[in-house]
RNA sequence: GGGCCGUUAGCUCAGUUGGCAGAGCACCUGACUUUUAAUCAGGGUGUCGCAGGUUCGAGCCCUGCACGGCCUACCA
């Protein structure tokens, strides 16, 4: 495989040793990746390196397609991975792909020389890494290319890429290995610029509103502000478990006691919880909080966020979702929690105000609720099961039960019920909003009332936090709070019926 | 947790009644200086997810397990 050269490779590799790279190979050689280091050990005994540490460009691929006009006829240098390969005799095409997306480059043994040109038809590959300059013009058959004068191997690739034509649909593979998935799926990179692109517009609205982006502890010796199990995790310098956060909320409140009047945190949270298409364990979660605001300047704040990001990440504010269009912009439908089951389950909740009366009325409807679910719970089940999927136009749903909420405030008119709204949108809850618990004395019963729930066996009960309520005690101004799952609201504007199409690396079961 | 479906070459997939493991792309050899799913000639590269069982014989039938998908249940 080597030829009879005494030359040294560049890199100071003695020649004839690469066979005992096999077995540093993340798997198994196999008959397709020997043929490729076979390929490394020659390019390394011409004294190549195939892994240089740079490569100056010029222009992207996209901006060498697009500025054309301006650029024909001039010598550009461009980079990316090899998508596309036609060798024919003594001439080669070939596509280089880049973030910006593709370019095709045309390699002659006239333009590039006799020597080189052999190296690139015999020891360069489809997935390798390549450098090219040259000028750029336009083939016969119309499409814009770089007539290669000299090329540089960036990165030798060891593997073979994915079928060209089919792509790469295995959704098991597209998830572990999601370079892959990137490199061959181009809609797939679009919804991870667009889910960028969505996150960054969030930023910049809330940047403009005068809100200040902040940290908090993601391991906490005291979870909340959500009801859900957490991770629990273990520090060994104070030898005592600790928890990974659930939501921001508790923390973020104690920055308005502290006298921030806008806060925001865009920021993971983990929830010790099964997976779906709607749940992944660890998820991204905004929160912001508005001194000297309710919940009504909250859900108009949502209202006037929700099409802003998408006009701005996405170009619209119409949005297709399963098939139908939907439109983003204000107003969006108001209507009670009371008079949503009313609506979609024919069932007036306060005529049912104890908990045996709802749970024989909801029983004999024949929905299945296990006997003593409590009240705000069956309330909460008849939302997700009537209401819900009903909800694709944009639409807030107001005013919630206190025992569903114990971090918001009550209706002054309806101690039973608290100033709360989540915002639906394609049938998925996007938004959760409320105006907080300011006062430390129904503060403190509210956690009371979690800890005789947690007792009759809520494990979503959420423990009382002390060191929060001795904030609440110095004086927090009225509030505004609102959370957003990122995930979600991404895959609503995305079109993406599952969370793992907007996850970058969802959770799957470890392959040992 | 339960049900259904799936796992075959690097990728996308066929595989008949239980009887020699297949195709396209990729890859390898050769030809080819404007191709673009390049083309032409030749070449099959495999732990049929794993472990058992039935059988003269298992990719195929049976049992268990792993991983994935969908549905469902539980859960915010």
């Amino acid at each position: 495989m080597v030829g009879g050269s005494a030359r040294r490779s560049t890199c100071g590799y003695p020649r004839g040793r690469y066979g005992f790279r096999w077995s540093r190979l993340s798997s198994e050689a196999d008959d397709l990746t020997q043929p490729r280091l076979a390929k490394l050990a020659r390019l390394r005994d011409l004294g190549i390196e195939p892994y240089p540490s740079r490569f100056e460009r010029t222009h992207s691929a996209a901006d060498a397609v697009a500025r054309f006009a301006e650029l024909g006829g001039h010598t550009l240098r461009l980079a990316g991975r090899i998508t596309s390969r036609r060798v024919m005799g003594k001439a080669s095409f070939c596509h280089i792909q880049d973030g910006s997306g593709r370019v095709q480059l045309y390699l002659r043994q006239d333009g590039v020389g006799p020597e080189a040109y052999e190296r690139f038809r015999d020891l360069i590959d489809l997935g390798d890494l390549l450098g090219a300059e040259g000028k750029l013009f336009q083939t016969r058959a119309g499409e814009i290319t770089l007539d290669v004068s000299r090329f540089d191997l960036l990165a030798k690739a060891l593997r073979p890429l994915p079928e060209k034509w089919h792509g790469l649909t295995d959704v098991e593979k597209r998830y572990r290995q999601r370079y892959l998935d990137l490199t061959v799926n181009e809609d797939v990179r679009r919804v991870f610029r667009l889910r960028s692109a969505i996150i960054g517009a969030i930023r910049c609205f809330l940047d403009r509103r005068g809100f200040v982006e902040v940290e908090t502890p993601v391991l906490q010796a005291l979870y909340g502000g959500a009801a859900a199990r957490p991770f629990i995790t273990h520090y060994n310098a104070l030898d005592r478990d600790f928890y990974l956060r659930i939501s921001l909320e508790l923390y973020l409140k104690r920055l308005i006691v502290g006298g921030y009047d806008r806060v925001y945190e865009l920021g993971r949270v983990f929830r010790n919880e099964g997976l779906s298409t709607e749940h992944n364990p660890e998820f991204t979660l905004l929160e912001t909080y508005e001194a000297y605001a309710d919940y009504h300047d909250v859900l108009a704040m949502v209202e006037e966020m929700i099409p802003w990001v998408a006009e701005t990440a996405l170009g619209t504010t119409t949005i297709e979702w399963q098939g139908r269009p939907i439109d983003l912009r204000p107003p969006w439908h108001r209507v009670t929690l009371r008079q949503a089951i009313l609506d979609h389950a024919g069932l007036d909740v306060d005529a049912f105000p104890d908990q045996a009366s709802l749970y024989e009325q909801v029983a004999s409807l024949g929905l299945p609720i296990v006997p003593g679910t409590p009240r705000g719970k069956i309330i909460d089940e008849l939302l997700s099961r009537f209401v819900e999927p009903k909800l694709v136009e944009p639409t807030f749903v107001l005013d919630y039960p206190v025992e569903l909420s114990p971090l918001a405030k009550r209706k002054p008119e309806r101690p039973d019920l608290v100033e709360r709204f989540e915002g639906f949108v394609g049938g998925i809850e996007i938004a959760n909003a409320f105006s907080e618990l300011n006062d430390p004395l129904d503060q403190r019963q509210r956690f009371l009332q979690q800890a005789q729930d947690r007792a009759a066996g809520d494990e979503e009960a959420q423990p009382t936090d002390e060191a929060f309520l001795l904030a609440l005690e110095h004086g927090m101004p009225p509030t505004g709070g609102l959370g957003i799952g990122i995930d979600r609201l991404v895959m609503v504007l995305t079109n993406q019926p599952s969370i793992r199409e907007v996850i970058l690396f969802p959770q799957l079961r470890s392959r040992d």
